[in-house]
DNA sequence: GTCTATACAGGGATAGAC
DNA sequence: GTCTATCCCTGTATAGAC
């Protein structure tokens, strides 16, 4: 049979992405992105000719996925409790549950062997993460809803790490240990409120 | 000739932990230690039967060395902003540099991946880890230098958790980012003062 | 777009000589 | 304790038929 059900991208990305987070990028290999979609690994080379070609894909729709999302986020929120406990409630929706662990994280364990290509969009990922974040930071800033104590980057910076750390911790830590770093981040005891 | 220069454990150890690091546990291969270090591969499952007993074994001598660290600094720092300086100088120290990443965020990221021995050495090197950590937090609260806003378990997690993403994340962030975000930790900016 | 077949490299692990 | 040789499996990737 010369098709069996034409396979999407998607359903591609989405198994090598599912893999990629449990694995790592060492840790799956292309036959098992087919047989985990139902085709074989040529199959799979037909559509993203190298593994690093399959990596840069599936990092490129988590980076543009989040993108969306927090664009969402800062337009139903305007206060800075608000948004970030919606950050945080977006990490554990996003990357909790089947497999845990944010694909930046991933990406930085596995760096070395990434490709060219996937090594750039983990950085843009990276960028773009912390870009978000920092404009939270500065606007929240300015409504003096936050202390203004360190610069706007290195507090997204801090935040993003928190949040890559407690989800990769959350393996051995347990989920619930996740949940309490997370709540006390959205409770904004990290920041100080001005006048004290 | 029947040995060329008798390898000790501990320069065996000292590679795979560099591999490991710098590749994760599915990016180097035991011929790639031996190589390294001037063996044959063969060699070197006569000193660990398996990969899984040589990644338990390095992280076991990991953990001790943070094991021994932490209780130095237990002695030498009886404040809290102390005890998080040298902690935060102890990560920038043993796990910056050649090739950064703490072998506990390695071994969440391929813990599908581990043998059962390195899965629970990495349990133990992360409760270790937050034990130290937790009884600083408690006797700080004690000594009524930080609030007793949260619980101290959750706050040595959260401690751990960024410092654990701020080393991952500069590997494409930069160690300048890393340095920031320890200096916020290490200002105490996390932990109000009583009476605020 | 999918398949089978295959090339080729590399990885984990073992046997047995020295 | 180290070596060489080897087994067997897996991984990436390609060629060419359907």
């Amino acid at each position: 049979m010369a098709k069996r059900r034409d396979i999407t991208r998607d359903e591609l990305l989405d198994e090598a992405e599912h893999l990629l987070r449990n694995h790592g990028y060492n840790g799956f290999s292309i036959r098992d992105v087919g047989e985990a979609v139902g085709i074989s690994s040529a199959s799979v080379h037909h559509h993203y000719p190298t593994k690093g070609d399959l990596a840069a894909a599936v990092l490129h729709r988590y980076r543009e996925r989040w993108n969306a999302k927090l664009g969402a986020i800062a337009m139903e929120h305007e206060d800075w409790r608000g948004r970030v406990a919606a950050v945080v409630a977006a990490f554990a929706g996003m990357v909790v549950g089947k497999g845990s662990a944010c694909l930046l994280a991933i990406a930085c364990v596995d760096h070395a062997s990434l490709s060219n290509a996937a090594q750039a969009e983990t950085k843009l990922l990276h960028e773009n993460l912390t870009g978000w974040l920092a404009r939270f930071t500065v606007e929240a800033k300015k409504r003096e809803e936050i202390a203004a104590s360190h610069d706007a980057g290195t507090m997204a910076e801090s935040l993003l790490s928190t949040l890559q750390g407690a989800l990769l911790l959350s393996r051995v830590a347990g989920d619930s240990a996740f949940a309490k770093v997370t709540t006390m981040l959205a409770d904004g005891s990290m920041h100080r409120v001005p006048g004290e």
